[in-house]
Formats: structure tokens, C-alpha cells, sequence
DNA sequence: AATGTTTTTATGTACATACATAATAATTTG
DNA sequence: CAAATTATTATGTATGTACATAAAAACATT
């Protein structure tokens, strides 16, 4: 009875998910302490931690204190998406990436844009609306408010040649943020910027993005029909 | 000169976020190492390494060996999507769930299925469709392809009561997958199922699971008009 | 039995030390 | 000078120890 022994963490780990795979372990199941798995592993129980934690920071553990950890009753898939700058996502795929503006004006926003901004009601905002272009053909339509309060300089920035998307990330950082996905009905105007039939169905992105409690943007990018967002679990 | 002393690595992560949201470390800065900071900050160089880790697996942080860290160019917004079970997420939201069985066969899928899912083109596989309701509403429609050679009894499973969303995270374990979010407009018997018009855009999710190098099963979700799907960045 | 208090326990974290590893920089060699 | 070799260096990891903390379990009190 050979004991393996399993000296870095990342062959602890890929221990525990061969017994969770193989059943050894089934969802919900309470499994060994930390100090016992180190015995049977032979290594540091700081090892096995590492281990551990990073599973359950996957979602395939779930652990509490003094109640020990257990084998996740439902794997919830955490599936991260990266979210790169358009210019970034265009070129990696072999495309040739191109940029138009479409408007740029400073105006009082409607109501559900100062709402979800939490900008007083009369404060003006940058609008800005741009198509991103992959091989000259229309890629994402990106319409986008911000608060120039917030964001330094922005006023001096015409968006004619660098997208409101590549240069907020240089400009602006933020602290946090919200990010939605749906599905939507090319309204008129926007299938016409993108180029396809009106009520297509398109991916749409919406974010907004927080300074400290200051709203710094809100973007909603509609892609041309077909986008796909991708990501392995 | 008062060194306020980082003790913890979560303090350490605060004030080096700090610094980067202060624009005292910019993007594609290279900022001190390892030892240097831990002894600015007063602590274990490996309470830094803990933060700096975990700031690097958010994606505000690049990290080379040898190379240094840096902060990041382009932050990646990396947005962690919790894909749970259909049922957990409705009753999440405080909504009656419920559950409608449409079709169940065994058939030998088309070419598209076998070939994503690389079966032989001759093997059956088994076809569950099925609707998810929130508060007796259409919610989202299942179209699942099911490999029952690699899933153990699935078919003396009927999906009556029970929806294979939700059997197949208990009986059948996977070890990667591939997952992608886009729009689609609702066919047909799309839209009658759904109980939305024809044409309407409907979010899409396909998934699709492997068990070391076999395939599990291949879903597609459609959600009924207005579905969003949010985190936080 | 219901409530509050203490003990126990598994995870969480901090630290010092040591060595491993990858990648750059410096050096030697052809 | 170019290519191969070696040194250097910052991050990555492993270990033992110690203490912190959350939460369950046991116990005491009303």
C-alpha cells in the first residue's frame, strides 16, 4: 500500500477532483480535515489550504469554519469572462480593427440615464456613439454617457481617432462596477449602423462603471447579429 | 514619518489598489517587488505575495517571475457568472418554479450534434426538451442532447418531475466545458413554447460538457424575452 | 424547554525560512 | 558578431509554527 504522496498543490488538488469525479466524494458530502488530509497526503497542511481554497474559489467546494468543507451540492459554474477592449478582442482574432464616430455631443441625459448614474437631474453628460469595425464590416455599436465631473480632461477629447472604450481604460479607473448581458431587437437607427435588418436579434452589453460612489460610465455595446461571448468552464 | 503598517494581505490589496486608483502606480507601471514592499508595508513577504496574487487572478495585476509585476494595461474586466441551476435561480428571485416535460426521445442526432459532441454520426443520443417557469411564466426552454453512453442511467430517467438540468449536476460530473452566451430570434415553435412572439430576441446559453475526452451532453437554453444576465465587476 | 454561556474545532491567516523555477541579464565561447 | 552558457533575480511554492476567528456543540442557567 503505496501512499503517493502528493507534494505541491496542485496534485492535492487534482487528487480531490479525481475522488469528486470518480464519486469517491459526491456532492454534499463532508470530506477529511485539513490536518488529515495532510497526514494521508504527506504534505503540510498549508499545502492541502492552497488546494482547497482555490477549489472553492472555483465553486466546486464549499467551506466554513468548524463546519469543515464539503463537496459542492451544486457545482455552480463560475464561468469568467474576460472582457478586453474591443480594438483587442478584433485584432487577436486575425481581423482588422476600424473605428467611426457617429456623434459626440454634451447634453442633459433622459431621466434613465441620470437615474441609474446617480448624476443630479439638469448635470450634462458626454454622449458618445461609435461603431467598431472588424474587417471593415460593422462589429459593435457602442452608445456611451459620461460624467465628465468624474472623468479628468474628458471634455478635451474629441473620440475621433481612439474609442471612448481604449481611452476611458487609460483615463479612468474605477472601483467597481456592474455588467449585464441580454438580448435585444435591432431598433432602426441601430441596425442601420450596424448593418443588418431591423428586429434582428442582437448581444447586447451594458456596464456601468463606479468611481468611490461617483458613477464614471455608462455603455451599452450592441453587437452585430451572430456575436457569440465564449468561455470555457 | 509614520509607516501605518499593513498587516493583513487584505490591507495590503487596499492600499496597493489605492495607489493604482490614486494614479500613483499607473497601467504598465512596474511597481516594487516582493521584499521591497514587505518591508515598506511591514509584514511577511508573504502576506504581499498573498495580495499581489490574488489582485493578478482578478486581472488589475501582471506577473512575471523575474520579470516583476506590473499594473495591468487594459483591466481586463473579468466578470465571474455564477451559472447555477434553473430552479435555484428563480426561487433566488422569490418566484414559484415550475417544470414542463415537452419531449423526450432516443434518435440518432443531426451531424451538427454528433459532430460537436465527436460521437459516431450512426449513435443514438438521447433528446430532452423541456420549459422552466417562473410564477406559471414561460421561463427559459431546454433543447439538451444527452450521451448516454457516457451518462450511467440516464435512461430509466423519464425528466417527468425532475429536469435534466437539475439531474445531471448529481448524477453526472463533468471535467470541463465549453460555454457561450448569445442572441438569437425565436423560431417557431420557439416563440409558442416560450409564449412570445416569432422573431422576438431571445438570450441564448449553449453548453456544452465533456468527462475526459467524452462528451456529456450539449444544451441550449433560450430565455423568454427581456432576460438579462448581470454580475458585478 | 428556551435562553445564554463556554468550550471545542476546522478553517483562515501571519510569519520565517528554504528551495524551485522561469526569465532576463551577463558572460563566455565558437 | 552570433550562439551557447552561466549568473542573477523576482516570483512561486513548501514547511512548521503560532495565533485568530467563526460557528457548531456542549453545557449551564433561567
Amino acid at each position: 500500500m503505496s501512499t503517493p504522496s502528493f507534494r505541491n498543490w496542485r496534485s492535492v488538488q487534482d487528487e480531490v477532483l479525481r475522488r469528486i469525479h470518480a464519486r469517491e466524494w459526491v456532492p454534499g458530502d463532508l470530506i477529511p480535515n485539513e490536518v488529515d488530509l495532510a497526514v494521508e497526503f504527506g504534505c503540510a497542511r498549508s499545502t492541502v489550504n492552497r488546494a482547497l481554497r482555490s477549489l472553492a474559489e472555483s465553486g466546486m467546494l464549499d467551506r466554513r469554519r468548524k463546519a469543515g468543507t464539503r463537496v459542492a451540492m451544486q457545482p455552480v459554474a463560475k464561468a469568467t469572462l474576460e472582457i478586453a477592449v474591443i480594438r483587442k478582442e478584433i485584432e487577436d482574432r486575425g481581423q482588422k480593427y476600424g473605428y467611426q464616430l457617429i456623434e459626440r455631443v454634451r447634453v442633459v441625459p433622459p431621466f434613465a440615464i441620470s437615474g441609474a448614474m446617480q448624476t443630479s437631474a439638469d448635470a450634462t453628460l458626454l454622449y458618445v456613439r461609435a461603431l467598431h469595425l472588424a474587417d471593415d464590416a460593422p462589429y459593435a455599436l457602442e452608445e456611451r454617457w459620461i460624467n465628465p465631473a468624474v472623468v479628468q480632461d474628458v471634455l478635451h477629447e474629441t473620440f475621433e481617432t481612439v474609442s471612448a472604450n481604449e481611452w476611458l481604460l487609460k483615463h479612468a479607473p474605477y472601483t467597481h462596477g456592474e455588467i449585464a448581458f441580454s438580448a435585444a431587437n435591432a431598433a432602426e437607427n441601430e441596425s442601420a449602423a450596424l448593418g443588418c435588418d431591423a428586429f434582428n436579434a442582437l448581444f447586447a452589453i451594458d456596464r456601468l462603471t463606479w468611481d468611490k460612489g461617483r458613477s464614471v460610465t455608462k455603455v451599452r455595446l450592441l453587437f452585430a447579429p451572430g456575436h457569440q461571448l465564449r468561455t470555457n468552464l
